[in-house]
DNA sequence: CGACATTAAATGTACGTACATATATTTGCA
DNA sequence: TGCAAATATATGTACGTACATTTAATGTCG
């Protein structure tokens, strides 16, 4: 559907205007499927990705500096997203004994087996049954990557 | 910047897990882009959002469905926006008279000349600088809307 | 060594989002 | 008419985001 039908918006003053609109709108389309995804584990979706950062890390600990270093949204609190891991038994931290300031966390086998669990239903090979080829990917890759080229 | 570059990952699995990571990462750089802008004006983007759509609406009111119809997030509590935006003098709630169930909100002088001042500044007029030429932006919103259909 | 800046994480606050539930009004229909 | 279903909005709760502030440990440099 366009995005014109979907937000019952039959003009935009521009192109601009439209593709950031369409932007914004298919980014929490994406997200809230993801989300929906995720919710019959208990995962929220930054929980869930701060698990594959643990685990891709593990046996490893991470430092909560190195979890926001990696995620995609900088401004959130990891603190406190490891806080509700951390009280699901998905994840411990400890002191970091060479740093006292520093926390190091670590995902529980609990924490790695939820992780397989979740990749066993294939919900995340959404490439299986996506509409855009290879070539139409590549594509918007590269229109994404240019939009941000400002200033 | 290319997203391998902005969040560190020099590989992803496929072309759609960088379509998807590139098109979350763009959305939220550009919300953040958005929202920094309105800031001085005691703004958020869904504040600034209900209150086009009740200039758009003006003199005549909206009501809660009306503003939840013709928003981007569905999902987002108008109730409380307008709460917001209530307290700050921008609109008007009374209890409609032809249904006692509903609430015309209005837009006051004091919201119409706010929205006045923010786009006098041109802060909204993002596309003279767009990095993206009108095909550009019309193959990426096809793009977008083809990503959309699945199921 | 000791004061002061820097660093790492946690905490506080305001707001938004997602979703469930509550309250009030209106509609439909037996 | 009267009562259940539908409608319009508000409220509750858990979580995340954005940003400021706090607390504790470490570095640095006179």
């Amino acid at each position: 559907m366009r995005i014109e039908d979907e937000i019952k918006q039959p003009i935009f003053r521009d192109e601009y205007q439209k593709a950031y609109i369409n932007l914004i709108y298919t980014a929490g389309w994406l997200q809230l499927r993801q989300a929906a995804a995720f919710k019959p584990f208990g995962l929220t979706l930054p929980q869930f990705n701060i698990l594959r950062i643990l685990r891709g890390q593990h046996p490893l600990p991470a430092t909560v500096a190195l979890l926001i270093d990696r995620m995609l949204d900088k401004t959130s609190n990891a603190s406190r997203i490891v806080d509700r891991l951390e009280e699901k038994k998905l994840v411990t931290r400890t002191v970091c004994p060479a740093n006292r300031r520093a926390v190091d966390i670590r995902i529980t086998k609990t924490g790695l087996e939820l992780l397989d669990q979740i990749e066993a239903t294939g919900v995340l090979h959404l490439s299986n049954n996506a509409p855009l080829n290879e070539a139409e990917m590549r594509q918007l890759n590269d229109l994404l990557d240019k939009m941000r080229t400002v200033e």
